[in-house]
DNA sequence: CACTTGACCTGTCCGC
DNA sequence: TGCGGACAGGTCAAGT
């Protein structure tokens, strides 16, 4: 799914696009896809107008001025496109682009504007799912209790990384950059693009990482997500920005599904494995055990 | 408590 | 071309 650069680059898009704009409608198609309380959208949601985007981890939130928000999270196959009534069918629009045909059978949740605008809440797997909460109790839903701390805050800093590991010293290194609790944000391609770049081998346990390991690997996490951000995140199949458009950073993976590939460091081919249930790409060279 | 595994869904790709 | 199985960017609830 969307990881902490594809959510942000939907966040920036929508912020863009949304902020400002009236909600006259919703549709949606599955039980599944939002709104469980029909009051609080007849209340909150219709007629609300959209005051800001924010992000925490990989949720997205949709401030509305009813004082309810919208809570967002994109799991493996999610989208969040907006559409324009310019856009559609318009010159320098190619025509295969995803805003031509939406809203499609993945479609869960039509959201209307007032000047004909739109923005769909695809999922084709139904993993990810939106919720009309007030926007007060956002601070304490459970998920935001536990959430580790942003990786590209600027407090955020090298000591605190190393630190947040400490609860996780028997379980595989991939694993625990994977866990949400100890850093927000940090998904299967990021992990190995980072552990690659650290020279730090997924399986190895936590307790056997090294000072300049984890000095390594902050540096990497860091650098790895700013870049994707640059680059409008990754897309392989299903993601794309609030745009309808891929992201560009899978031109730039050094080890993430470049198996059968030589290493950009060292040329030897990167192989696949399995770490933590995920699919794992790694260099054998430069990754020891 | 820490850790691992399976389940949630749909679509696609790969080998027989 | 058809069919079964594995797999896909994430997270829970179970299990050990």
């Amino acid at each position: 799914m969307p990881e902490l650069p594809e959510v942000e680059t939907v966040r920036l898009g929508l912020a863009d696009r949304v902020i400002g704009r009236i909600i006259i409608a919703e549709m949606h198609d599955t039980e599944k896809g939002f709104p469980n309380a029909p009051v609080d959208v007849k209340n909150f949601l219709l007629g609300a107008t959209i005051t800001g985007v924010r992000r925490r981890a990989k949720v997205l939130m949709i401030d509305l001025s009813t004082g309810y928000s919208l809570i967002v999270h994109l799991k493996m196959t999610g989208q969040l496109v907006f559409v324009s009534p310019d856009d559609r069918f318009g010159a320098g629009h190619p025509n295969d682009s995803l805003i031509n045909t939406l809203p499609d059978k993945s479609t869960r949740v039509t959201l209307s504007f007032k000047d004909g605008a739109a923005l769909y809440f695809n999922d084709q797997r139904k993993f990810g799912w939106m919720k009309l909460i007030p926007t007060a109790e956002i601070p304490s839903l459970s998920f935001m209790q536990k959430v580790g701390p942003e990786p590209l805050d600027a407090s955020f800093t090298k000591e605190a990384f190393k630190e947040r590991f400490t609860r996780r010293k028997k379980t595989s290194i991939k694993a625990a950059l994977l866990d949400q609790s100890v850093v927000a944000g940090i998904g299967n391609i990021y992990a190995d693009e980072a552990l690659w770049g650290a020279k730090v081998h997924p399986t190895r346990k936590v307790e056997t990482i090294t000072e300049q390991e984890f000095t390594d690997l902050y540096n990497e996490v860091r650098a790895v997500m700013s870049l994707a951000i640059e680059k409008g995140g990754s897309s392989n199949h299903t993601y794309v920005n609030a745009e309808g458009k891929k992201g560009s950073y899978m031109d730039f993976a050094r080890a993430f599904r470049r198996e059968g590939l030589p290493c950009p460091r060292c040329g030897t081919i990167i192989e696949k494995i399995r770490v933590a249930g995920r699919g794992t790409h790694i260099c054998p060279h430069c990754q020891v055990l």
